[in-house]
RNA sequence: GCCGGUGUGGCGGAAUGGUAGACGCAUGCGACUCAAAAUCGCACGCAGCAAUGCAUGUCAGUUCGAGUCUGACCACCGGCACCA
């Protein structure tokens, strides 16, 4: 039994678990995504599932809360909303855990997986647990797999030797993307190059297509983009042949600067290209091999050390010029990279500042062939000087160019790499920065490459019906491995029969980077428990793209772009329903930070605050309702204690608010009309007010428009909901009264307008704060769920103000103001704000030239003196 | 260096080209209380007793009117960086 007293206080801890539970009894927040309602659209809110950490930090509370009111907003609004929640679960730290701890990393995985997940629900989001998926079972992962060959068999995952990025730490290979500054992405480990034989996926076979499509996503921010397109980096050049003085070889390289061609004075090519070791003289050879080591004991780092002097060493030979034929000397320099373009370039001192530095300091010929167009003064119009200060790197006119001689540089590139083709010397050639994904990963807590190595047939495949290739049991396994994977210590997993000729085979043994496992999971979603394949192409028709992505900006290469690679690829195989459909996020969230006054929240710092703790003091609508208050969504977000302390008070006031006045209050009464004349003024005024709120709201949820330049990234403005709902709450408090008839100063609680502006409040707050306002809403007789209640819509004929504000200006400073009924015309304006004492005076001794009038708003006088 | 973003009180932040600082936090004063907490009320950009003046990173421009539009610059944050 309840007493009075407890009734009537806020204790949100036991009205949150009670709604959990009605909630998750009453399936209210599972879907059918095979039937969807026939009457409404489909949305698709999907978050960045976690990695099972642990616990989860505010990071996450901010992630979650955000795509929450986004569903329960989309729902309310008449849409059939699936938001799904599963776990990124394979990964380093459970396997680090297994090493320290001793505990399998399937157990310590799944024992954090219960425990967050009973985070997620005491925070009260709407997710269709019944869709849950973990990549490290073997019914998510067998999927990974057959995603694996499915991209082998077209062609998309193939396996060679590589130099590779390799963790110490981490005891794996890395992808490009996991590289950041030449040290690992996770522990910051300086990373080494290894010559191994890896997995990859051919993501530059859609390198094109990932850079060309950013475009057609208006709904993403224009960083994740730029970040993305920069990463990429497409550049339209020329492959130039350049044969070698007295011998059968040649060199290829890679210049988008055709135009400078007849300036080259010398090659340069990279430590580790192929034929160094041809080209090289032999009284060179010592010289050029001890360069060739030096490099080698160079870390990336290092090498790359921005400021850092060139050094080369000539291999003694020399090239053919390609359209002149002069003689060209031959350079190894390690500033050029062994991996991009050809590992080899063609050096124009007079046009390219690194070409310049290492020509100065080489006492290399430096040949001009590009000068500044005449209508250009800033490029230094004196020709050959030596003593240039660096060179000039701008496009201009062709000198010292033979035949081209007068093109300007744009024409030049064409028409030279034209002769070159026409010659066999060359060619037009595109050339990307991006690098195919290297997936492989010594590790055991990851989803097995499915191939199977056999003597007779070589590379094969494991067949569909014998997926998943299961991980072995744990115990079975040797963490501390060095540089191989922990599967390969384990004989009955290595060991197996060749699929193709039954003969004895064995086991690829390194397992996928979980960002493998990743790359799909939101389409898992829409079909988890199909057992028959990954997922139903005809469902993912019409379910994809995720209408909002919301996650983290450090995603932005990395995941953002393996997913989009997935998506293109099995659209190609007609997997997504269409082949139009190849882009998996139409409008995507980036969130900002969660700081603690003011500094990144660290271990090391002490400043880590621990959501549990402000579940159980304050309860999950207080922290929700927070962290969506004081910044925008993609700004970071500052925590500060007296903050939540004055979410917590507000939520306070709202629950005295409306529940002092309960049994007055009558949720199913027809909305009272702004035309009702027996309405008082101060209850029209709240009228006016809840409709206001309502318009305001439902603006800032759909995200910012301008008439002139509509910015169509859709920004949720939480921040302002927050603000217009204290608003509706501070005006409701200040004027109702309980039942006390006679006053005309206040708003008896018990007249319609009262019920409506409560009822809308509730709705308007039901998506940031679930519990309190369902709460209230049955305590006040509502039928249903609230979250089941359709989105309130504004009355257009009651956001009209009765009364205005008119703002007299001179010149544009603000001078005076007055009151005037709504729409009064300007005629009356004018002579009403001319009439006004003080600026009658001000008036005086000055011509009035012109009188803008701004019904409703303002009139300004523009004068000067007589 | 290149690319992107951001600059508004003590703080987080609001402002369809039209009253800059909504809403909140912090602070101060007052009411209630034996007292405290809670709650409620008032004040709160800067200078000034006031009238008033000055204020949205800086400098120009457009406009009757600019935080908002245009141009140049500065600062900070983020991404990439010997990419030929």
């Amino acid at each position: 039994m309840t007493t009075i007293l407890q009734q009537n206080a806020y204790t949100p801890q036991s009205i949150e678990a009670k709604w959990q539970a009605t909630w998750q009894a009453a399936k209210l927040h599972a879907i059918d995504t095979a039937n969807p309602e026939p009457s409404g659209e489909t949305f698709y809110c999907l978050s960045m599932f976690p990695y099972p950490s642990g616990r989860l930090h505010m990071g996450h509370v901010r992630n979650y809360t955000l795509g929450d009111v986004v569903s329960r907003i989309k729902r309310m609004q008449g849409y059939t909303v699936l938001q799904p929640m599963g776990w990124d679960s394979f990964g380093l730290p459970a396997e680090n855990a297994a090493i320290q701890r001793n505990i399998a990393p399937e157990a310590w995985t799944l024992e954090n997986i219960a425990y967050m997940r009973g985070q997620l629900q005491r925070l009260g989001f709407a997710y269709d647990w019944s869709r849950e998926v973990l990549t490290c079972q073997d019914d998510y992962y067998r999927w990974t797999q057959w995603l694996f060959l499915y991209l082998y068999q077209r062609g998309l995952a193939y396996k060679k030797e590589a130099p590779v990025n390799w963790c110490p730490i981490d005891q794996t290979v890395l992808a490009n993307e996991q590289v950041i500054d030449g040290k690992c992405w996770r522990d910051g480990a300086l990373v080494e190059k290894k010559r191994l034989s890896q997995w990859f996926f051919k993501t530059t076979a859609y390198a094109d297509q990932l850079l060309d499509n950013l475009e057609t996503l208006s709904g993403w921010p224009e960083r994740v983009k730029t970040m993305q397109a920069r990463w990429i980096d497409r550049s339209l050049g020329t492959e130039v042949k350049f044969d070698i003085a007295d011998s059968d070889f040649a060199i290829d390289v890679y210049t988008t600067r055709a135009d400078t061609l007849m300036g080259v004075t010398y090659l340069a090519l990279a430590p580790e290209h192929p034929l160094v070791a041809h080209v090289t003289r032999p009284e060179h050879l010592a010289a050029v091999e001890s360069y060739q080591q030096e490099a080698k004991n160079k870390s990336e780092l290092d090498r790359t050390a921005e400021g850092r002097e060139k050094t080369g060493v000539p291999l003694g030979s020399y090239a053919k010029h390609p359209i002149s034929g002069k003689l060209i000397p031959i350079w190894v320099a390690d500033y050029v990279l062994a991996d991009y373009g050809t590992g080899a370039v063609m050096a124009v001192a007079a046009h390219d500042e690194r070409d310049f530095e290492f020509a100065k300091k080489y006492n290399l010929p430096i040949i001009e062939v590009i000068s500044a167009p005449a209508n250009c003064d800033s490029g230094d119009q004196s020709s050959l000087s030596n003593d240039k200060p660096g060179a000039y790197t701008d496009k201009g006119i062709l000198i010292n160019s033979g035949d081209f001689d007068g093109l300007d540089s744009d024409a030049a590139k064409e028409q030279i790499t034209q002769f070159l083709t026409a010659r066999q010397l060359g060619q037009a050639k595109v050339q990307y920065r991006l690098r195919d994904w290297l997936v492989s990963r010594q590790r055991f807590w990851g989803a097995p490459i499915p191939i199977v190595y056999c003597e007779k047939c070589g590379t094969v495949a494991v067949p569909e019906s014998e997926l998943p290739v299961k991980l072995p049991s744990a115990h079975d396994v040797d963490f501390q491995a060095k540089g191989k994977s922990p599967l390969a210590s384990c004989d009955a997993f290595v060991n197996t029969v060749c699929p193709n000729c039954e003969g004895p085979a064995t086991r690829e043994t390194d397992t996928m980077d979980t960002f493998v496992c990743s790359s799909w999971y939101y389409l898992r979603f829409v079909d988890p428990h199909n057992t028959s394949q990954p997922f139903d192409p005809a469902l993912i028709a019409r379910w994809l793209p995720v209408d909002q992505y919301i996650g983290g900006i450090e995603h932005a290469i990395l995941h953002l772009m393996y997913a989009r690679f997935f998506m293109m690829a099995l659209a190609d195989g007609g997997l997504t329903g269409c082949k139009e459909n190849q882009e998996p996020f139409k409008q995507l969230l980036t969130q900002g930070m969660v700081l603690k006054d003011g500094a990144k929240m660290s271990k090391s710092k002490g400043n880590v605050v621990d959501p549990d703790e402000i579940l159980k003091t304050y309860g999950a609508d207080t922290a929700r309702f927070f962290i969506l208050s004081d910044s925008p969504p993609q700004a970071d977000f500052d925590w500060k204690d007296s903050g939540v302390e004055g979410c917590f008070r507000f939520l306070q006031r709202v629950w005295r608010v409306v529940s002092d006045a309960r049994s007055l209050v009558n949720l199913s009464a027809p909305a009272p009309s702004i035309l009702d004349d027996t309405l008082t003024g101060n209850q029209k005024d709240l009228l006016r007010m809840t409709h206001q709120t309502i318009a305001g709201i439902s603006r800032d949820i759909e995200g910012k428009t301008s008439a002139s330049e509509p910015d169509l990234n859709a920004s949720f403005q939480f921040n302002t909901v927050v603000s217009k709902l204290r608003e509706l709450v501070n005006f409701m408090s200040k004027h109702a009264i309980q039942s006390e008839p006679g006053s005309q100063e206040n708003i008896d609680s018990s007249c319609p307008v009262y019920s409506f502006a409560v009822s809308s409040l509730l709705k308007l707050l039901a998506p940031l704060c679930p519990h309190i306002s369902e709460e209230l809403w049955h305590r006040l007789g509502g039928s249903g769920f609230i979250h089941e209640q359709a989105w309130p819509v504004a009355d257009p004929a009651a956001l009209v103000a009765e009364h205005a504000t008119v703002v007299v200006q001179i010149n544009g400073k603000l001078r005076d103001q007055f009151e005037v009924a709504t729409d009064t015309p300007k005629e009356a304006l004018e002579a009403t704000a001319r009439l006004l004492p003080k600026i009658a005076g001000l008036l005086e001794k000055q011509t009035i030239v012109k009188t803008i009038v701004v019904p409703n708003k303002l009139v300004n006088f523009v004068v000067k003196p007589i």
